[in-house]
DNA sequence: CGCCACGTTGAATTCAGTCAAAGAGCGTGG
DNA sequence: CCACGCTCTTTGACTGAATTCAACGTGGCG
């Protein structure tokens, strides 16, 4: 039974456990949370600026994005989410959503009522500071994505982007490391970087010929992730997959213990 | 008693109350947390990239901002901190700090405990949701930051960074709608807007020689914060000053409720 | 008074954007 | 199966916004 769990580990328990070591319970509870998938073709909203959040979301298929949209027809990419991320869990405080989200390719999201989110934090310690984690982490790429934009140049941005995408797919992902399925247009990744995509062709034309990536058939591979990193002045530190301090690893453990009472009686 | 809390309301309270209305209680918690200040130097590192996280901070006087420092020596800016800002809620999760944070003028800060911080969210609901909000409100900021780095020009940069600026500070402050301390060189600007500290210093001459502001011994006027907006693409909607949804308040009103038995028994 | 950090200005340079056109890949339907 | 049309990519020539470099002001403070 934990073995066919452990088998089938979905990408959020496996992005969850880099933070917090996670309890055979935690994965059950995780695992019944992604239970109910709702399916989205590619290139549809899932939410748009201006609607009023209602529930939290966990994506366990495919590939979104964030996105704002500015009065003169600009568009700004904000972040990228894979599988495993996370979203929503505390913006139903908010009164309107000051971005939209969309799909890239045909997506399955697994909603998460805001009554579970409130339980999860009450009733399962571990798995509520994995998900605050995953906010800290959230804002983690937000800050590296403002020093890219703000002071690295378009070279060192694409660099940037194509490690951070490898990285984090890493961290959900069994297999092979240096690559990936990138199912972003040029310009897709234009209006992430703050380029335009004649600029990002030309950038991308370059490491191909340096031998640092190959994108064949949206399947992109890292050649040479060092050389790459040094370009990008990448340190993937930021993402902050490593677990948590001894303190709150100890933490943790006094409050489940003080669940194990009431919930294993 | 509570009219002298309400005359000296600190900025913590003011920002908090933009979000969700707060008892008399709640505001009686929130002077008491803010009574130990400690005082920090103008130019001092409050905290340093590489730290491991302790406690959680309120900026009660002065001016700070996040920032990190790149390999070849380049800075960027991440966000300012004015009065009324807590910084570091939940970053006791990680390792190590990505960033670090410094002060520009002399600066004070009231230091919230972890034990603090969880007492907040469990006994003190609509405070909890309001240091929530503050959360969602630096997320947003850091979005916004994107979309200016990403898409807008020089010139909108800047406009957008004043009205920002001027904005946040009226949410904490009485009196002036339109001027505030801005204790800001052009190498701090350039350093925020992704810019070089020369063509900061060419546009705010425009901005002047336009009537738009002036700027004179680090007082900032904006004179036409209409025509600033409206270069800067400004919209004020996502700092979500404003109030929670209906829900949301009713959702609070239950909890308070639940707490007031064991709390004044 | 004179230092020193910050602000201001000009001229030359460059990185990235703009415009325009051609080529490649892919699904669809004749 | 191939031709068509669509979207995305690629390329070249030109333009321009912002940077770089270098010098000169200036105002606050010891």
């Amino acid at each position: 039974m934990i073995a066919d769990i452990t088998r089938a580990r979905s990408p959020l328990v496996t992005k969850l456990s880099h933070f917090v070591p996670l309890s055979a319970e935690d994965v059950r509870v995780l695992a019944a949370l992604c239970l109910n998938e709702e399916r989205f073709e590619a290139d549809t909203d899932l939410v748009v600026q201006g609607d009023v959040p209602r529930s939290a979301f966990v994506l366990t298929h495919g590939m979104a994005f964030r996105y704002r949209l500015l009065p003169d027809g600009k568009r700004q990419i904000l972040t990228f989410m894979i599988p495993g991320d996370v979203f929503g869990l505390h913006a139903f405080l908010l009164r309107a959503m000051d971005h939209s989200i969309g799909t890239l390719v045909p997506t399955r999201l697994a909603t998460i009522s805001r009554a579970t989110v409130l339980d999860l934090f009450d009733h399962h310690p571990r798995i509520g500071a994995a998900l605050w984690w995953c906010a800290l982490q959230e804002e983690a790429i937000s800050r590296e994505r403002i020093v890219a934009l703000g002071r690295r140049s378009a070279r060192g941005r694409v660099a940037y982007l194509l490690c951070e995408l490898v990285w984090r797919q890493r961290a959900v992902e069994r297999g092979e490391d240096d690559a990936m399925r990138l199912p972003l247009t040029q310009v897709e990744l234009a209006d992430t970087l703050g380029l335009t995509s004649v600029h990002v062709n030309r950038i991308m034309r370059g490491f191909r010929e340096d031998n640092l990536i190959t994108l064949a058939r949206r399947r992109l591979t890292l050649l040479d992730v060092e050389r790459l990193q040094e370009i990008a002045g990448f340190n993937q530190d930021y993402l902050h997959f490593g677990g948590a301090p001894e303190e709150v690893e100890r933490y943790l453990d006094r409050l489940e213990q003080d669940h194990a009472g009431p919930h294993r009686p």
